[in-house]
RNA sequence: CGGGAUGUAGCACAGCUUGGCUAGUGCGCUCGGUUCGGGUCCGAGAGGUCGCAGGUUCGAAUCCUGCCAUCCCGACCA
């Protein structure tokens, strides 16, 4: 196509002046919001993207034997309250009453709808296994949307949903899906990594999240050194030498602390660095009150202490519940003389002369040793990893980067097929429910993950897969009839031959013209110029490496075929 | 849902504290000229319900009240 004022609109208003390291923060911001935020929906520019980005997931998932479907938006509302769904989707969920009275649910995933809709056209283990995919928009009413499209209330997704007979074929689909995706994410010229993740609220056994790194994300990950991530929610660390630690002299001694509850408060006013103070927290673990410690400049992960503790369950108590375990009010908790058990990090134990919550109200305490003045039921690694923490493998020390999910792929068993009756007959006509899996891709965040992996000060590099146009023509002075000439020319041969071909016809000095190539980033420009086409020659530029060369003018649609 | 901020031309913003000529600036846009291998220069011009509603006042972009929207921080997050 040919250059039209829609293409980049306001991009171009970045202030140009700026410094540079500001300049391109305003600069990424500027592309990422243009082209992300839904003005890209109309933008060619980003439409293309999407869209390329749609055929290569499109090719890849009808490779791998899955059947496209296209699922209604719509889902009864009576779906998700089998499920059990319905109350957890909170404030997520937007609904409509028909004039009836039945409740329908904007679909913010389709697990429902689609195991529904298999159990009513299947029936016989000879249907199965089957893997049904789509590319459609769905709509959470997000608490907080952000960062254009990294997290926005309408979203086009990705997902697909396999049904097994049994475990093995769960492990099948499973595997092949985490190929695919291993796939799709490379053709879209991303660096990615695989997280073994939590499947939370899923229910089911195992997933895995693609990730890639970036630093408008939303999670937080801790790196070791040979690339393995973990989510920071889950992180370990190993544990760190033990030391002997020398008693301090003193004997544990209370002192008045009016108001002060919190480690910030004590830090403050009484000299203490957070490192020497015991952070304790009361916790209730299916059912029972125990005690958490950490230092006072780290957090309680409570994953890990749920997992230390072997509870199912587990929550931060109540000031009621605090008070019962403590006899003081929140803010004032120690281990020094509490009667419940009592789980203390690593850390704690490693330090003398600490200072912690002397279980009465206004008063704290002083001179505590760990192991002298208290002793924990357990002691190990219940705080959340920190930069420098050594990981668990012992391959190095921890780097903590923030990352976006890209992908997500879960093992559901039977959560859903057993409770909407998504069953089959098996060669003994048993009646028995389907094992499923789901497969998510977040299609906006490829385009927003690209730009964020592949740009520079001067503005986007695509990756070629996913570019919206393979090459630009850019004529230095359009004026000129020669090279007018010229350009019509090469974009009339490249469009027969099939080159997806962006043509800047516009009469702007060539200035303009480069500096609007570069930011809307097309792998390939072809410049045209009267000096080099009295040679009957044209350039031929790559936008990433920034390499230029010459071509005869009747060779260059050979380059792009 | 809690805390903070913002809303003025297509875009980015100034003006508001201390109310007062016809509401400005830069970019973009239109026209004329000039220039033409990395964001030319000069001149002329178009474009605004100052988020919405109400109030105070001789007079409101400016002060007050309510509402709406957006952004940031938090809580939440298949």
């Amino acid at each position: 196509m040919r250059w039209t004022k829609s293409l980049i609109t306001t991009l171009r208003n970045v202030p140009k002046d700026a410094e540079a390291a500001s300049h391109k923060l305003a600069l990424r911001a500027a592309l990422v919001r243009q082209l992300s935020s839904g003005v890209y929906s109309y933008l060619p520019l980003g439409f293309r993207v999407l869209n390329k980005i749609i055929n290569i997931i499109r090719e890849e998932m009808q490779a791998s034997g899955a059947e496209e479907v296209l699922l209604p938006a719509l889902h009864p509302a009576e779906l998700w309250k089998k499920t059990g769904r319905y109350d957890s989707l909170g404030e997520d969920k937007i609904s409509f009453k028909n004039r009836a009275g039945h409740e329908f649910v904007l679909g913010p995933t389709h697990e429902e709808i689609i195991t529904d809709l298999v159990a009513n056209t299947v029936k016989s283990f000879r249907e199965l296994p089957i893997t049904l995919y789509q590319i459609q928009t769905k709509f959470r009413d997000e608490a907080r949307p952000r960062f254009g499209v990294i997290r926005t209330k309408e979203f086009i997704m990705k997902d697909a949903y396999s049904f097994d007979l049994n475990e093995e074929g769960l492990d099948k689909s499973y595997n092949l899906m985490s190929e695919v995706y291993h796939r799709i994410f490379s053709r879209c010229g991303l660096s990615f990594k695989v997280v073994q993740a939590d499947s939370g609220m899923m229910g089911g056994k195992m997933s895995q999240e693609f990730m890639v790194i970036c630093p408008y994300g939303e999670d937080r990950v801790a790196i070791s050194k040979d690339g393995t991530l973990a989510s920071v929610e889950i992180a370990r660390r190993a544990e760190p030498p033990k030391k002997e630690v020398e008693p301090c002299a003193e004997t544990p001694e209370v002192f008045d602390t009016p108001d002060a509850r919190t480690i910030e408060e004590i830090a403050s006013r009484y000299q203490v660095k957070p490192k020497s103070m015991i952070k304790t927290l009361i916790y209730v673990a299916d059912g029972k009150l125990i005690a958490a410690l950490v230092t006072g400049d780290s957090e309680v992960n409570e994953v890990k202490l749920r997992a230390l503790a072997g509870a199912k369950a587990l929550h931060q108590a109540d000031a009621a519940e605090v008070e019962q375990a403590t006899g003081a009010p929140v803010g004032f908790a120690g281990p020094v003389g509490l009667k419940i058990p009592v789980y203390a990090d690593w850390d704690v134990m490693n330090r003398t002369d600490m200072v912690t919550g002397a279980n009465q109200k206004d008063k704290h305490i002083k001179h505590v040793h760990p192991g002298r003045d208290f002793q924990p039921a357990v002691t190990g690694d219940i705080r959340l990893v920190r930069k420098g923490d050594w990981a668990p493998d012992g391959s190095g020390p921890l780097e903590i980067v923030t990352t976006m999910e890209i992908g997500h792929i879960f093992k559901l068993g039977t959560r859903y097929s057993a409770q909407l009756d998504a069953v089959f007959l098996n060669e003994k006509s048993e009646t028995v429910p389907m094992i499923m899996g789901c497969y998510g891709i977040g299609v906006n965040r490829i385009l927003a993950a690209a730009i964020e992996e592949h740009h520079d000060d001067k503005g986007i590099k695509w990756p070629a897969a996913i570019a919206p146009f393979e090459v630009v023509i850019v004529t230095i002075n359009q004026a000129i009839e020669e090279i007018r000439n010229a350009a019509e020319k090469i974009y009339a041969d490249l469009k027969t031959a099939g080159v997806d071909v962006l043509y800047d016809d516009r009469d702007e000095r060539a200035g303009v013209k480069f500096n609007d190539a570069d930011l809307i980033g097309i792998p390939k420009q072809i410049i045209i110029g009267e000096r080099n086409l009295k040679e009957n020659l044209v350039e031929i530029k790559d936008r990433s490496s920034g390499e230029a060369s010459k071509t005869a003018v009747d060779q260059v649609v050979s380059l792009f075929r």
